[in-house]
DNA sequence: CCCTCCGATGAAACAAACTTGCAAAACGGC
DNA sequence: GCCGTTTTGCAAGTTTGTTTCATCGGAGGG
């Protein structure tokens, strides 16, 4: 919920390993101090900070949708009728609030919000889309955009200086 | 690289390991053994036969990116102009090269592609546009959506029955 | 109906990784 | 140049992950 409250300063070393558990963070500590010339527990140590500072936001197995049986994932564009801050602030935290809603950005653009949502059916995005947005009547337009293939999935942060 | 070649069977135990393992997969296997009625080295095994099947894909450390300096998300939806399935393999492959483009779908709707992308900068995004877009003859349009704010980030999947 | 085979399980032993305490080194401010 | 702060590496202790092995239970065949 919060953010980092003041911008936590990282060096070289905080980097590189960040960059390693982006990829695997089942990488052994001391495999990782190999790779970025530090000794195991000073790599646990800065893990740890990190993780209490909010850097690292959370440590999570990727599945695969395909091999849950049915799983559908889908794109939607957000247009509302209006934007003050309450109604945007609003907007958020009834998308945050949603299970099925995966990911959720406010954006600039031709649309006002980008929603990834996995569902298991069709059928549960509908009833999603009923409850969602045609039961609020700021939202203006939304465009519905179903994955046929999930080319490429991860949420790499580019951390090399 | 290789999808899942045959549907592997999850059974109850497996969905529960893999909806903890979403939240937190540094969790201890004995903790998860005691949550779903289980040894520790059942769960192990699982989990190992998982990842084998790739069921699991990834085991990833989440970052913010407000707090490595400068790093700015965009959403393009990309229309092509030819669909053909050869180009359509080409245009995968490219997409899913760039380590800068984190996620790509490909999609039914308005748009052929959805990519997820995160640069350090603006000036990053719009060399890879031109790399990207503006060098490739066969995307027709592409439209661009800056992230102003990260409501909420996962990629869980929906694993309970 | 029983018997065998096969896969999965749990207990225990083992190996590897994580975590902590402590003294020394590096860094900055004065 | 001195001193306080911070971070480091080493070593010991603890937790966790992994392997081994005997056992259990179900499916199929005699």
């Amino acid at each position: 919920m919060s953010r980092s409250v003041q911008p936590p300063q990282l060096d070289a070393f905080d980097r590189k390993i960040l960059a390693i558990l982006q990829r695997d963070n089942t990488t052994p500590q001391r495999t990782i101090g190999e790779a970025v010339n530090l000794s195991a527990p000073a790599v646990q140590r800065r893990i740890k900070r990190m993780t209490k500072e909010g850097v690292i936001q959370a440590n999570a197995a990727i599945v695969d949708p395909m091999a849950i049986g049915q799983s559908v994932t889908i794109f939607v564009e957000v247009e509302v009728i209006s934007e003050t801050a309450a109604q945007i602030e609003e907007a958020k935290r009834a998308f945050a609030s949603e299970p099925e809603i995966q990911q959720c950005y406010y954006v600039t653009g031709e649309a006002d919000f980008i929603l990834v949502i996995i569902v298991p059916t069709m059928g549960d995005y509908e009833a999603l889309t009923r409850r969602l947005f045609f039961g609020n009547n700021n939202v203006k337009r939304f465009r519905t955009f179903v994955a046929m293939d999930r080319v490429k999935v991860g949420l790499n942060i580019p951390v090399e200086a």
